[in-house]
DNA sequence: TGTAATTAGATTGTGTTCAATTAAATTGAG
DNA sequence: CTCAATTTAATTGAACACAATCTAATTACA
C-alpha cells in the first residue's frame, strides 16, 4: 500500500486528546476554587468520597478513585498532616489501612459545597449536554 | 440552612471526575501499544502534531497540545535523544526553538498507524457515540 | 498443620503537569 | 534611537500517576 491513509493519525481526529486535554482544563478551572480550602484537585476527590462514606480502606478508596497506593499513600499522609483524616490498621486485617474523616474534614464540607456549582457555571454545556457527555462517559468508563 | 443539600457533593454527580478517569483509563489502555514503539502518550500526541506539521516552534505546539514550556522542554529534549527531532533556534527569531521531524521521526509513523484503529476496537462506543462525545468535549475545550 | 499463593500498602523510579521565576531576545512608545 | 514592556524557553519545586518491587498479613490447599 503506497498511499497508507495517515488521516486517522491526525490530532483533530483523536477522541482519546480530546479527552485527555479536556480533563486537564476542568482541573485547571478547579484550581482558583481548591486554592481557597488548601486542597489540590486529588485531594478534593479523595475527600468527596470521605465526605459521603465518613471511613473506609486505602482500597475501597482506590476502587472510587480509580487510584493504586502509590498515589494515595503521599496523599493520604498529607491529607492526615492538614488534620483532615485519620490513618489507623485495621484491628481485623492487619493489612487494611482505616481511612476516616475527622471533625475537622467533616468542617471542610461546607465550604466545599458551593464548588460544584460555581464549577458548572464555567463549563460550556446544557444540563441536557452533560447528561449526554456523563452517560457517554460511563460507557468509556466501562 | 440546616440542611444543606450535598448530593451535589456526590461523586457519581460529577462530570469532572468522570472525565478525569477515563481520560487516565484512556492513556492506559495506550500503554502496551505505545511500548512497542517506546513513547509515552504525552511523546506520541506530540509526534502526533510533527508527523503532520514536520516542522514547528514550540509554542506552536504547545498550543496544538495545550502544554507549556514545563512540560514540553524535557519531553523534546528526549524525542531528540531518541533521534526523533531536532531542536534548533529560529534564524529569524532567536527566542523561538524550531522543532523538526528527523528520518528516524517519519519512519515511526509507519508503526504508529495502527494505533488508533487498535484503540477504537477497545472503547467501547459507536461511531455515533464517539461523534457526540467528540463534539461535546469540543464545547467543554471551548 | 505448614507452606505456597494471595492480598494490602508502602516504596522507588520515571515521566509528566503546572505555577512561578528567570534570562535572553524582540518590540514598541516616547 | 532607547529603555520599558512583552515574548519565548528554560528552570525549579510541588504534586500527582503508575509500573514494578517489597514486606507483612492472611488465606488456601496438600
Amino acid at each position: 500500500m503506497e498511499n497508507a491513509n495517515y488521516d486517522v493519525l491526525k490530532l483533530e481526529n483523536q477522541l482519546c486528546f480530546l479527552l485527555y486535554a479536556s480533563s486537564r482544563e476542568i482541573v485547571k478551572r478547579y484550581k482558583p476554587l481548591l486554592d481557597k480550602i488548601d486542597l489540590t484537585y486529588t485531594q478534593y476527590i479523595a475527600m468527596l468520597v470521605l465526605w459521603e462514606k465518613k471511613q473506609l480502606t486505602v482500597k475501597e478508596l482506590g476502587e472510587c478513585l480509580y487510584l493504586d497506593s502509590g498515589t494515595l499513600t503521599p496523599l493520604l499522609k498529607k491529607l492526615e498532616y492538614k488534620g483532615l483524616v485519620t490513618r489507623t490498621r485495621s484491628e481485623k486485617d492487619e493489612r487494611s489501612l482505616v481511612v476516616t474523616l475527622t471533625q475537622e474534614g467533616e468542617k471542610l464540607k461546607e465550604q466545599a459545597v458551593e464548588i460544584p456549582l460555581q464549577i458548572a457555571g464555567c463549563i460550556n454545556l446544557t444540563p441536557q449536554e452533560g447528561k449526554l457527555l456523563y452517560d457517554m462517559l460511563h460507557k468509556v468508563l466501562g
